[in-house]
DNA sequence: GTTGAAGTTGCAGCCTGCGCAACGCGCGTT
DNA sequence: AACGCGCGTTGCGCAGGCTGCAACTTCAAC
């Protein structure tokens, strides 16, 4: 809508894959390098893009500091945060809290293995909601229409053997996630890569974020990952119990709103 | 630089500090709301902001995933990162990694306390460089030209009765800080907080980071903090090490230089 | 049903952002 | 030491994109 504003968000986005000068930025938006150089002072003075000695620019401090004043907005995240740590603490695997926000689910936050194996995932990271445990369960409890529109407007495509690619079959596994309180992800996502992940309720009952945990099956098995899940349901629970959520209601109008 | 650019930071700038609905906004920046939706359509098709249903704005998921990215490509960070964790899980003190940048103290990583009492500060802010104990190691390795420059240069508003005003007294505490290889904060900047700090080197020998731990008096008091020093020193070591520094080296060229 | 607040759209004017071309500058090469 | 190249920077004139006004829509409250 505004050509110097989206150029602008251009080169931020493009400066997310790493430090360049002013002719690759240039080149990689296809923008005159003159524009680039004008867009890049504007971004530089409010501190969202630096340039060190040798003409290079980076993302500024600004970047980060928006970044951890918008989490720190986020209810959910403060209120999951202490749970989430002495969980952590307690079985030190990886472990995510993420979001549905414009219909694709988001990392808001993660707490690394205590393995020397690291997931590659970070916060921001949007996971695939046909493929992964926390995007299931963002889905299940989503009214109907708003499920299956979202559902049919998937790729699903596939990045193991175990990808679900059938639009019906994930539906089914939705309503599955639905009564039993939780999803899974056995290697569908990544190969050698189990999750489980269950639901924070909001106040009204309905699902406002999910919580997952990962594991290579080098560390554990699937069924080992199992015996992780009570202890994941106490957690989640407790999170929702502090968000406002009131476990004897009865939330059906809710739900089928 | 250019208006429309500018103008589209400060909605993002002002998100910061809570979501907003487009009267808000407009008023907020003093820029037409016709022009503000606009901007912020901008925004969102690339996922700056989101809004939801009752047509509130806020920060998106972008700006996380490029906060994060960005994180990781500086690469102190990422070196630092496992013995922070390290000293942080056998301590647990609130630990921060600190860059100078663009003539400001900004952090770049924290680890949070695992005491029920927790600072205020988060990643991306800067700590003041006069009064902090990684502002003042920051500034002490700079070359003199730069240092004082950047010292005469500061506003050195106190905010504790300890805060240095002087820039001269503060000059010869960074000569200190620049033979001790280390500096301290006692409430300094905040009442009743410490910090010791302890500069991270590069393959050049130059200051490239520093590392502080910071703790309420009413937790330690400040003879205990400095029972901490010697495993700060040995963190700090330990990442200059990694990052390329090598100790036996007369640095003493690229020093004055 | 009416009122009002908040978001949205069409439009015309003109400002602002655009790309070109030329210049400055530092660095590596011959 | 001089040269030439690459890259960042500036001046300028054109016009395209951005702006703000006014009118319309939508939704909720009374």
């Amino acid at each position: 809508m505004s050509q110097s504003v989206g150029r602008a968000l251009q080169i931020l986005i493009q400066l997310g894959d790493g430090p360049a000068n002013l002719d690759e930025l240039a080149a990689a938006t296809g923008v005159h390098k003159t524009t680039v150089l004008r867009l890049l002072r504007t971004l530089a003075q409010e501190q969202f893009v630096v340039r060190d000695s040798s003409h290079r620019f980076y993302l500024g401090s600004r970047v980060f500091e928006l970044s951890s004043r918008a989490l720190d907005q986020r209810e959910v995240r403060r209120v999951a945060g202490p749970h989430l740590a002495a969980f952590n603490r307690k079985h030190g695997r990886t472990t995510h809290l993420a979001v549905l926000e414009d219909g694709e689910a988001v990392y808001i936050d993660k707490l690394e293995s205590h393995d020397q194996i690291r997931m590659y995932s970070r916060i921001g990271l949007h996971p695939p909601l046909h493929s992964s445990a926390v995007g299931k369960v963002l889905l299940a409890d989503l009214p109907e229409a708003e499920r299956t529109d979202i559902v049919s407007h998937l790729s699903m495509s596939p990045t193991t053997p175990n990808t679900i690619t059938d639009p019906d079959t994930l539906l089914a596994e939705l309503d599955a996630v639905r009564q039993q309180g939780w999803a899974h992800d056995r290697e569908e996502n990544e190969p050698s890569i189990n999750c489980i992940a269950a639901p924070v309720r909001g106040a009204s009952g309905r699902t406002v974020a999910a919580v997952s945990v990962s594991v290579p099956d080098v560390v554990l098995t699937y069924d080992q990952l199992l015996n992780l899940l009570p202890d994941l349901l106490e957690v989640t629970t407790a999170i929702s119990q502090d968000f406002g959520w009131q476990p004897d209601l009865n939330h059906d109008k809710e739900l089928t709103s």
